[in-house]
DNA sequence: CGCCGTAACTGGAACGGTTCCAATAAACGA
DNA sequence: TCGTTTATTGGAACCGTTCCAGTTACGGCG
């Protein structure tokens, strides 16, 4: 994806397409995996452009809220985004070692939203998060 | 329950039976609801138990490690503790406020286990949680 | 093309939940 | 009762995140 085409994306989401947004942007479309804000701020970095700790927040953040960028938030870790959005996708996570695995919905979107009870909740999203030990992890614990 | 119960119930867990333990597992067991470490502390504080906070977050761990409490830790925000254990039942979580519900596992234990796809992981669990919006905070926002 | 208002960014400091540590105290088997 | 093991205490550190006041720069408008 080219500079113009990152930044009119973020223009078409009604944001200003400013050079931390598009060097954030662009580290999230380089490597499709899980990265901690700290590590997009590394990447934006490595790629010669300069950006603060808040700006890196305030840049996902703001991507996130636009639907440009997932935000994935798991127990008891930092939080951290991807690229990817819009495919209710779930996600594989090992217990050992933190890796981070996307799913496809196993049920469609239908099943995965009904809790059955709602208890008067109106419901905007249902989170599914498998825990396990990934294949590196079993065969190191052998 | 009384106090010999719960300490019957710890030893049967293989865990030594101390104040502090008794004490945190008697204020889960007193209201059903889903406290933090630090309300656990203070409610063990009310009835008459002075405790450490490190002995606070330690015994919950261990009431947790040996089956007697369920750990909830959800993403952005402290970890939580309740009673309810094994029976494989999710949660509905105010965006707003934050309050939280149980809800019974809609399809059995199968469908919620199975993400189609494994990656080579040897699966151990997959949590499920719901969010949106609580009663109260609807009428609030209108 | 340049100005202006607003939104975004910077740097630094604070925050809160959690964890680490060494020393002390308590449980419980022998 | 004694001794060993395990739990608890208090204090300090840690880390991801957020708050703040001041500065910068995007992009609409004239």
């Amino acid at each position: 994806m080219t500079v113009d085409e990152l930044q009119q994306s973020l223009r078409d989401a009604g944001l200003r397409a400013t050079g931390p947004r598009v060097a954030v942007l662009q580290a999230l479309h380089t490597e499709h995996d899980h990265p901690r804000v700290e590590q997009i701020r590394e990447r934006v970095g490595r790629s010669g452009v300069s950006i603060s700790a808040q700006a890196t927040y305030d840049a996902c953040e703001a991507l996130h809220n636009a639907g440009l960028a997932r935000k994935l938030h798991v127990a008891g870790a930092p939080v951290r985004y991807e690229a990817r959005t819009g495919d209710n996708h779930h996600h594989l996570i090992c217990r050992s070692c933190g890796s981070t695995v996307d799913v496809d919905c196993a049920h469609g979107s239908a099943p995965c939203l009904d809790p059955g009870d709602k208890h008067g909740f109106a419901l905007e999203e249902a989170e599914v998060t498998y825990w396990g030990i990934c294949p590196d992890c079993q065969k190191q614990s052998q």
